[in-house]
DNA sequence: ATAATGCATTTGTCCGTGACAAAGAAGTGA
DNA sequence: TCACTTCTTTGTCACGGACAAATGCATTAT
């Protein structure tokens, strides 16, 4: 195993969210990171060191620091702004089933981890599964491959298990009278679908009609949707790696296409930054208060 | 509903599977397609013309065109053309209730789509449902939407909905012994899963030992994985939408990483072009004879 | 003192161009 | 007909410039 790894740049993109045509930028403005290129690979060598690096510059700047100040910097500096940060370089297991797990997961006992997941289903409601168990258990994985713990095999492997099992969820839920209908879909140029798949069952486990749309819908594919299944709702999931800058727009475009009587939730760690929502849009950082408002809107109808 | 769309060139390319650079190229190449644009949207202003016309040149230059011929042609010319290739413009509906399916899903009849699908499963096997309808639904789902007689919404809840299905069958599969260990994964930069679920439908009822690692797996990090879960096999599958050219190299990319003795199969659309596989891979273009080649396998092995 | 406004700087993304390598086509000789 | 060599086509990347959105800072008004 060496030390250095050669990634594309594509490939780089993959693992960082750092953009092609942004790393370039890097390069040219600050000076790092600068690869070697190695002609009988035909591709970048990029050293671990910087990649290293990388995964840290972009916690960082999640963390609001700014690229100037951080770019150039060595590592040392980085994981010491890292530590200095609410919350930032430990990995959050308020509840040490959670650490549990990850350690299964990190040991590659997957059958174990799947096990242990059903003991733990069987504890509570399906909705309390959810909210309390798979969600900051997904934060803790992601937080765990950024500090290093886990490869990103291994939180595949997880979302992949978790899935199967929300999927399992889902079956024999029916939608209860006087709840609405909800579309559910990632905006554009998000791939993430677990985020969305929770929250598909913790709505429809409170009675909701749920129908997904799956990854990447354009807004105009949704509006015609919305319109063709009769939805009161759609609801929209952006990950972390959602460009911050670009949820806004795609909100407001979103609600200028559909009809005011659509009404649109959003969620997820990518709008948790989000201050205010948009007039005509609801944003959610906590599934509980949604599977809340549900029923309050379903009180209301009836 | 105009007969123009807004599209962010980054949009155009999730609809058509055509890069924003080789588009820029081809405007510079062959003076198409050339986008209007509109200020106060901030974005570029593709017609429906112009978008229409794309989707063709797309399933022309999969069926061998070169796009110095049809980059710039009328839209006349290009269906024309499109119906000149061996089953071009036609929907392949070799069975009649694949037809029927479709036209529920035009209809936005999901539930019935749904009860009907159940319907169907009952009359056959695990595998001849995935082999034979879900497959051949699959395409002739990407066909109608090719010819317009579907929006990709329409394809979407498809999607989901067989994606639920499949996940459903997957419940209760048992691994039989002797039957080899398979990760399941998707190369760099493929997203869509369908038909990696597919595969691992098949194969897990014919016995094997399922780990799905998901979409967008690096070539190394599928390499741990595999070794790290002592895996017998990968398994990978390319979608019609993977750039052809990449194909090879990938493969060849991970055979030198995984060790000899981890098989590697790859499926899809997108290599059933290849004429040659490279060595120490094997190709599928159907799934039946991956599950022959399985037992075939295993009974060496016992 | 706080909030709000306007200006300067930082920063990410897109564009057009040129370079280049891989794939395809065409030509050549056996 | 087949193998091999040129020539052409074609997709992708790098580069530098341009630009708009976001941020930071200073000034002003309340």
């Amino acid at each position: 195993m060496g030390n250095e790894r050669i990634i594309g740049a594509t490939g780089l993109e993959q693992e960082t969210g750092l953009g092609k045509d942004l790393l370039r930028k890097w390069r040219a403005r600050y000076g790092f990171p600068i690869p070697e290129y190695v002609r009988e690979q035909g591709g970048w060598l990029y050293t671990d060191q910087q990649i290293t690096q990388l995964r840290l510059i972009r916690r960082l700047l999640d963390g609001g620091f700014r690229p100037g100040q951080i770019v150039g910097a060595p590592t040392e500096h980085l994981t010491a702004l890292l530590a200095s940060l609410p919350c930032g370089g430990e990995i959050c297991c308020e509840r040490p089933v959670i650490e549990e797990l990850i350690e299964l997961l990190a040991s590659n006992a997957i059958e174990a981890l799947d096990e242990r997941l059903e003991r733990e289903r069987r504890k509570c409601s399906a909705r309390e599964f959810v909210i309390d168990l798979l969600a900051p258990l997904t934060t803790a994985v992601g937080d765990a491959w950024a500090a290093g713990k886990l490869a990103i095999y291994q939180e595949h492997l997880c979302s992949s298990l978790l899935m199967a099992r929300l999927n399992e969820e889902l079956r024999g839920l029916q939608a209860q009278p006087n709840y609405p209908r909800i579309i559910f879909a990632t905006p554009g140029e998000e791939t993430h679908v677990l985020g969305l798949l929770m929250a598909r069952v913790v709505l429809a486990d409170s009675g909701a009609e749920c129908l997904d749309l799956g990854a990447q819908v354009p807004a105009e594919e949704l509006n015609q949707a919305a319109q063709a299944c009769r939805a009161d709702m759609v609801a929209l999931s952006f990950s972390f790696a959602y460009p911050r800058r670009k949820v806004r727009p795609e909100l407001l475009r979103l609600r200028h296409l559909l009809p005011a009587s659509v009404a649109i939730w959003a969620g997820g760690k990518g709008v948790e930054a989000i201050r205010r929502p948009p007039a005509g849009v609801s944003l959610f950082s906590d599934l509980g208060r949604a599977a809340e408002m549900l029923h309050e809107l379903a009180g209301v109808r009836s």
